[in-house]
DNA sequence: TCCCTTGTTGATCATACGATCAACAATGCT
DNA sequence: AGCATTGTTGATCGTATGATCAACAAGGGA
């Protein structure tokens, strides 16, 4: 019956620790939110002792700052590796679209909701809600001036535009994340929104069933 | 030189010394955020030992709920009274959207994000999130269908899109709430989406200057 | 005036957090 | 084999939280 007896954890690189640290940060942020990283947390999840944590992070801070940016950052560079594979602007904006409303990054969005009210008390941490905000916003906006370059679009303020369409996204994630009932065909309601803003014609932006 | 000595408080009835409580309470959410809402602090600002706040509430829990509750009820009223008194649909929509994005209620919108994380560990005040938010979607709701009576609008499923839109608002007020810069015309361009989702004539719903 | 009702106090408990650091022990070099 | 380096421990401090409750005192009724 030696359930946890919690001996003495073997001896690792730094480089490894560190590696382990960040890793069990980013399991427990995702489960429990960026509240549930303290010391105690991190060091129970790795098997070590949370001095050990404290050792290894300047301070609890930047841990969950790191961790908001390490895991909201892998999200976007899936996603927009996803948008390269598709052959235009109408394409890609429709799948950007109805990929960020599928609900299977519920987990993520959650996070970005926690940071945003974080980083209120957290400096470090605001300030890489911002960067990964703009990271977004690039996203949004390179769609957006190919589409108007090809004449698909037909935006006046491409930057404006990509802010906006982020900003409905991330608002329509939240809303799923408390009331994810009562709500159908977002993607379909939502495309409909887009086209009205970036001026593209009706029905050019329902998601294309594949290919 | 009494800054404050902390006399004994003045006896006061069960009523008025609730109604101290949830008003302070409700000064504190609204100038440092729910997370502010403990005993200590509620207590201190009403000038009262931290015991008396306690005796008042069940658990601190249901007053960041009730408190919650307090300030964004008056917020939907509030701009639902401004509503009825615009002549048609197409107006009242394009009130509702260039009011809610006037930033005038930023300290709300805080309100909105923080308790949306906060109702993950209170689920007291998790129910009231989902009502307050079902309140707003009726408001948004009512415009819609009117619109569609009128025939300002054409939706078929006026419910989604109440929804949508008010997913959208939120979204971009809580995007306001980290980024206020570099988005300039959030209404106009709020405005020309909402215009592609219920099918509004291009131009409708800009609002109006005055009158 | 006495005294009982009841609003109020504030010390106290249990818990949780970040941070610190002297002591410990595993590892590899000489 | 001996030893210095360094990864690791865990007790400890200061702070903060919600909750509890015996003791206190203000006020009004008798």
């Amino acid at each position: 019956m030696s359930s946890t007896p919690q001996k003495r954890a073997v001896r690792k690189s730094p480089a490894e620790r560190a590696a382990e640290i960040t890793e069990a940060a980013r399991e427990i942020a995702l489960e429990a939110g960026l509240t549930a990283l303290t010391l105690r947390n991190v060091a129970a999840r790795v098997g070590v002792a949370s001095g050990l944590v404290a050792h290894y992070q300047p301070n609890m801070d930047a841990l969950v700052s790191s961790t908001f940016a390490s895991i909201v950052a892998a999200e976007t560079q899936e996603v927009a590796g996803l948008l390269s594979q598709r052959p235009g602007p109408s394409e890609r904006l429709a799948l950007l679209v109805d990929t960020l409303l599928d609900n299977s990054r519920l987990d993520v969005t959650a996070i970005w909701v926690e940071a945003w009210t974080l980083g209120r008390r957290n400096e470090t941490l605001a300030a890489s809600v911002r960067e990964q905000m703009d990271a977004w916003q690039e996203v949004f906006q390179g769609v957006v001036e190919d589409g108007n370059a090809t004449g698909a679009f037909n935006v006046s303020d491409a930057a404006a535009v990509a802010w906006q369409i982020l900003g409905m996204v991330d608002g329509l994630n939240a809303q799923a994340l408390v009331r994810w009932d009562g709500v159908n065909d977002r993607g379909t309601h939502l495309a409909r929104a887009v086209e009205g803003m970036v001026g593209a014609a009706p029905g050019s932006l329902v998601a294309t069933p594949s290919a």
